[in-house]
DNA sequence: TGCCTGTATGTAAGCCCTTACATTTTCCAT
DNA sequence: ATGGAAAATGTAAGGGCTTACATACAGGCA
């Protein structure tokens, strides 16, 4: 069943059951619902690799992430695939891992199945070796690049972002003047918002600096193995440095954070606080419920979207947008002391 | 950039350049090596729509699944795209929500893209209504369908399923036989794995029927709104009906029932036992952890795949592989009792 | 040397659409 | 009626690739 089998029956060229086809107002109303017509009846769908050489498009998105299974990432990708469906784009996912390799082999990958754009979503994909980050301005030399939560500066690349840094800053102050000041920085990518989140956190503890200076840990490990966070943080205390709170670049680790405590005998939040990022289902999950910072990734995606479209229609865009996050309060953090002058 | 630049700068016609390209045997290797050549320094690559339309296939994968987001449907969608691309597949991920409607119209998306089969993952896609499955039929009629825990028989259908009855029912017994005979079943899909749970239930609540009766709730809201499962078990509590235990069909519920438990002041598992489905990361994030049924999904989703690309190559396939599950046991459950004879 | 076989390569006909341009039809103003 | 502009439709040339079939060429044998 082709455009040809239509026409004919039809009546009428292939030209004009093309035009149908493709919403032209250069054909009749009496013509375009006869077409209309004997197109719904046969069931004719037309050919996507045709219509795909024909317009050199197939209206398809890519969507890199180091790992859809990732509770923060998966989300993501939900967000992202909803948008572009609501616009008539299809999602082509692509989990590439944490692999510089890997990542630039799925860019090549997504290219060559000729996808209109691509999405890298996380901050994993931008590297602070400037070399490391060609992948993404030779892609962008071909198709719109779009990042979320990481910010990489190169022609037709665009990034939609989280404000890490304030919100671990004002995170980190809240703890401070809760009155817990031995706080320890855990984390574990290495990555552009793993920075941006450290450098507020070493902001906020630089501002009257506490006695026991920034601490910060680390993790290298699987994203899900609680128990070794958990050691890890073992690790830390059982090395002689003393800390009653910890700001969490994720909430896995703030999870474990919740975990170490109440195996160490600590009573949370009242000698222990914990702040979580991502406010993430886990936020819920723990008990007392975490604090989490919720970065609003409905929102960067929804505008990631809408920027990507935007491009694709050759409009002008932003290059870079930035959202704040804000602090959700639950269990295991104490408020603010009051402070009396 | 075409084949035809490249078979002029190589000196040879079209039709050698595209043996070389899709690996034909009928070239020279003195000529393979010069095409070769030629297209490495040329960065050439073929388009993908032109070979799709001359191949008739792209080498994708449609995923469907009603929420990507969802803790175990992540999962799901992240082994099998793995899997698919270890076999040189890309992956359409399709995210359809739970109606029937938006499922059949994400099915029609998907053919209209010509994937080559499709996949859907997780149980909620089969309908008791037999007619609400003619969408899978249809979609059947044009490529293989894969169904991830859930079977349908018809044509060109394949199933890969764990055994959920029998684990549910194994799980009851051993709950049973550890001294707690007031269980709650705790179920929220009414889907194909659902109804296996929960006759594997009733199953195991017949043998030597406890004086409570087997006691089933149903749960229609978020999948993540932990607070109103919460809020659901202590209703069903507040209408008198005495349990101490709960069978969960998956683990957010598992973890709703466990803090639930810990609100009511029971010690778990002396007094309360939980045990949940999925083996998620939501195990080992709850106090005390979760004893969870584990469905071994990555071999689940390995032989889907091994079985869709054996359809692909038009090899005869098992309809249908069922896998049994295993308990894993935590915190939330006793040991049985050795019955002193 | 001439013939045959088998392998390497080329030619050209699709695959199914889109769209620029050509042609026909419609319809209004005159 | 009639010229002409605008609207509707048709024709045909791609788009870049695959592949059946045709051709050329090499080597083995008589």
């Amino acid at each position: 069943m082709t455009i040809y089998d239509i026409s004919e029956k039809a009546g009428v060229s292939i030209a004009t059951v093309s035009r149908v086809l493709n919403g032209s107002d250069r054909v009749s109303d009496r013509t375009r619902q006869k077409v209309l017509d004997i197109i719904q009846q046969c069931g004719y769908t037309p050919n996507a690799f045709a219509r795909g050489l024909g317009l050199n498009t197939m209206k398809t998105i890519g969507i890199m992430c180091a790992d859809s299974s990732d509770l923060y990432l998966a989300k993501a990708v939900y967000y992202i695939e909803q948008e572009l469906r609501a616009y008539g784009y299809d999602s082509l996912l692509c989990c590439t891992g944490y692999e510089l390799e890997s990542k630039s082999a799925s860019m090549d990958l997504l290219l060559t199945k000729k996808v209109d754009g691509v999405i890298l979503a996380g901050s994993n994909f931008v590297y602070e070796r400037e070399p490391d980050n060609r992948y993404i301005a030779e892609a962008a030399a071909r198709i719109p690049v779009m990042l979320l939560n990481a910010a990489f500066d190169a022609p037709n690349v665009y990034s939609v972002m989280s404000d890490d840094c304030k919100s671990v800053y004002e995170a980190t102050m809240q703890m401070r003047s809760s009155g817990t000041e031995d706080i320890l920085y855990f984390y574990n990518a290495d990555s552009y918002s793993g920075k941006r989140k450290l450098s507020g956190f070493l902001a906020a503890m630089e501002e009257a600096p506490a006695a026991s200076g920034p601490l910060t840990e680390f993790y290298h490990g699987s994203h899900e193995d609680i128990h070794a966070m958990i050691g890890h943080l073992k690790a830390v205390h059982d090395r002689g440095v003393a800390f009653h709170g910890v700001i969490a670049a994720d909430d896995n680790l703030a999870l474990a954070a919740v975990k170490y405590a109440a195996e160490m005998g600590y009573r949370i939040p009242q000698e222990f606080s914990v702040i979580g990022y991502n406010n993430s289902m886990l936020a819920i999950c723990c008990q007392p419920e975490l604090t989490s910072i919720d970065n609003r990734l409905e929102t960067l995606c929804q505008h990631l979207i809408a920027t990507l479209l935007g491009v694709l229609e050759g409009k002008e865009m932003p290059k870079r947008t930035v959202f704040s996050g804000e602090l959700v309060q639950r269990g295991t953090t104490r408020p603010e002391l009051t402070r009396t002058e």
